[in-house]
DNA sequence: GTAGGGTTAG
């Protein structure tokens, strides 16, 4: 470093004096470190070039740009200078738009600008300081901004009507963002896109998709808008289609789009269609950036293929050097119940010196709590805030609380609930009521209970979590009213829902459904196992049966049709015999499934491969990779 | 002599 210092200043000391100034600005954008910049400013200084708005602004360039950048530099720098020109305001208003909490500085810049009575403000001004606006200061300077670009007359200009419906989409109000779009003077393809986005940000796919139909032309962007559009509302199929419709007849797609392709493919197991894409990124040569690796680990983690996602993970050259392939392969680990390999991968990238985030966190206390493991839990939580800087959020309080419930530890997990420095919300209370209810502690629950419909009383999730709790223990008069009172509600319990792929199509099963064109073969099936089942040992849980049902058998009726059953039922007959079966659920597997799955993978011979809402389960020869711990 | 848009994991 030492070295690169003297060199750098005897190249400029011994120029001609009449070359100097070209070489000085020469010399400031070469600048590859803030050391090297310092040295630059220095010369700028002493020769008074500082001055001249030309040398000023390259200086400024490389301090709100480069890899270097230092806005307080660059701030104390500008503050210096003597009457900025309007591109150096705009500079400043830039660089201040871009982080959340520096973004009232912007409009201080701005409203400078408007005192500087030799300057107006142009069109790049209006674009930066609504930026501003849209990420860290609101609607209301956002409107007083469109006032000035009203008074010098930019209001139509495209840039200026593209900057207003990406604020007002931004700041949640797509409504006033459409009416920008209708009545703009001038259009183009930007207009569409963050039309279509800022109806994709407010989870507005319908009208999203209705100008998408509309657009006089499409590109890379306003299809990999759309298609992450659908995948965010879970129109994961319909996400497929739009993909591949964009392969016949759209642009080519990019690293973005196939991030979002792969995230649909890992949420409905599409294991061979997100093959596909990534032999098409090796193919085509797709830019592999980390998000998309990332994706890639995901896709492969959620398709059960746990050692594919720690191939690419250890396999891509010059990657790993943000936070995303690690988040996603400690997630991998933790969701197949890897519990040491998450937690050796975590240090492993401490060492590497990047840096967590709170997802790293999520996943990590995860990976412990399907391990039990309760102590290394504790202490990775503690050393969020005392070693990563790191505040603990609701959802590092609610992975405690189901680490230390499912571990058992009830009391501990409500005390954590207690004491933590933000309220308490239904979700929380609910991963406390989830691990009463494993452990079967009513009375902690009845408490748990109260709170929860004091908070949330249409929080539909828990209270089906409530009725369980009680039909389970018997009390089906306490059941049936809280069921009474999800319905009065007017929300739906999700339906517990299974999927299995067949030669690419994907095959959905509710609970007792006979909608499928196979159901007479399924159900015959069904009765054939449960038989077959029992003969090697299985006793059904009937504490799991949740409605109120007298008649034993009719218990075992009403088990026998879970979704997870039908859906392995229809695997068993339709594919060959040693060929693994991949079922995914939406919600979380039932106790007596668990318990029926591992005599079926022993009867039959199979391995079953069942994704929860929350992670895996290998099913192999009568055993559970879980260890029966979920 | 320059400056505007899209992915975001549980």
């Amino acid at each position: 470093m030492r070295r690169c210092y003297s060199t750098f200043v005897t190249a400029t000391k011994f120029k001609s004096p009449l070359n100097s100034k070209h070489q000085l600005l020469a010399l400031t954008d070469s600048c590859k470190s803030m050391d090297q910049m310092k040295q630059a400013h220095a010369l700028l200084v002493t020769t008074g070039l500082i001055l001249h708005p030309i040398p000023a602004t390259r200086l400024l360039k490389l301090l709100t740009l480069s890899s270097f950048a230092s806005l307080p530099y660059a701030q104390l720098l500008f503050d210096q200078i003597p009457s900025p020109d309007l591109f150096i305001y705009n500079t400043m208003i830039k660089a201040h738009a871009s982080t959340t909490d520096s973004s009232c500085s912007s409009l201080l810049i701005f409203r400078s600008i408007l005192r500087d009575s030799s300057l107006v403000p142009n069109q790049y001004t209006f674009v930066f300081v609504l930026k501003a606006c849209s990420q860290g200061l609101g609607i209301r300077e956002g409107q007083q901004v469109r006032v000035y670009a009203m008074k010098v007359g930019l209001e139509s200009n495209v840039f200026v009507t593209n900057a207003l419906i990406q604020m007002y989409a931004n700041c949640g109000s797509v409504d006033d963002a459409r009416m920008v779009f209708d009545w703009s003077a001038q259009r183009d393809l930007f207009s569409w896109n963050l039309m279509i986005g800022g109806y994709v940000g407010s989870g507005d796919v319908i009208h999203a998709k209705e100008l998408f139909d509309a657009m006089p032309e499409r590109d890379v962007v306003s299809w990999s808008t759309m298609i992450a559009g659908l995948v965010q509302v879970g129109c994961l199929i319909e996400a497929l289609e739009l993909f591949r419709e964009m392969l016949q007849t759209g642009p080519k797609p990019n690293e973005f789009t196939l991030t979002s392709v792969l995230a649909a493919c890992a949420n409905l197991v599409a294991l061979d269609q997100g093959k596909w894409i990534h032999v098409y990124i090796d193919k085509v040569g797709i830019k592999m950036i980390e998000q998309l690796l990332a994706s890639l680990i995901d896709m492969y983690a959620k398709c059960g293929e746990i050692e594919l996602a720690s191939n690419v993970f250890h396999g891509e050259a010059g990657t790993r050097k943000t936070v995303w392939p690690w988040n996603a392969m400690i997630g991998g680990f933790a969701m197949h119940g890897l519990s040491h390999e998450a937690i050796d991968l975590f240090e492993q990238m401490k060492m590497k010196s990047i840096g967590p985030n709170k997802i790293t966190f999520v996943a990590l206390l995860n990976a412990c709590s399907h391990g039990k493991l309760v102590e290394e839990g504790k202490w990775y939580f503690k050393s969020m805030s005392s070693c990563h800087g790191i505040e603990p959020e609701i959802e590092h309080y609610g992975c405690m609380v189901d680490l230390l419930g499912r571990a058992g530890l009830l009391k501990e997990a409500e005390e954590i609930i207690l004491a933590m420095p933000m309220a308490p919300d239904a979700v929380i209370w609910g991963a406390l009521l989830g691990a009463c209810r494993i452990h079967r502690d009513t009375e902690m629950g009845d408490r748990i209970a109260k709170a929860i419909k004091e908070l949330d009383p249409y929080h539909v999730g828990c209270h089906v979590l409530l009725a369980n709790m009680y039909s389970s223990s018997g009390r089906w008069k306490e059941a049936k009213a809280v069921r009474e009172k999800i319905e009065s509600g007017g929300t739906k319990k999700t339906p517990g829902c299974s999927s299995i792929e067949l030669n690419g199509v994907f095959h959905q099963f509710l609970v007792g459904d006979r909608s499928h064109p196979q159901t007479k073969q399924i159900y015959l099936f069904l009765d054939e196992m449960t038989m077959k089942l029992k003969l090697a040992g299985y006793v059904p849980e009937l504490r799991e049966v949740l409605l109120d049902i007298d008649d034993e058998e009719d218990k075992e009726t009403a088990l026998s049709r879970h979704s997870e059953k039908l859906a392995i039922a229809f695997g068993l007959i339709n594919t060959e015999h040693g060929t693994p079966i991949r079922i995914v659920k939406n919600l979380r597997v039932c106790q007596d499934c668990h318990q029926a799955i591992k005599f079926i993978s022993k009867v039959y011979e199979r391995e079953i491969i069942v994704r929860d809402r929350i992670r895996f389960h290998h099913f192999r020869n009568g055993q559970c990779s879980c260890r029966d711990y979920w």
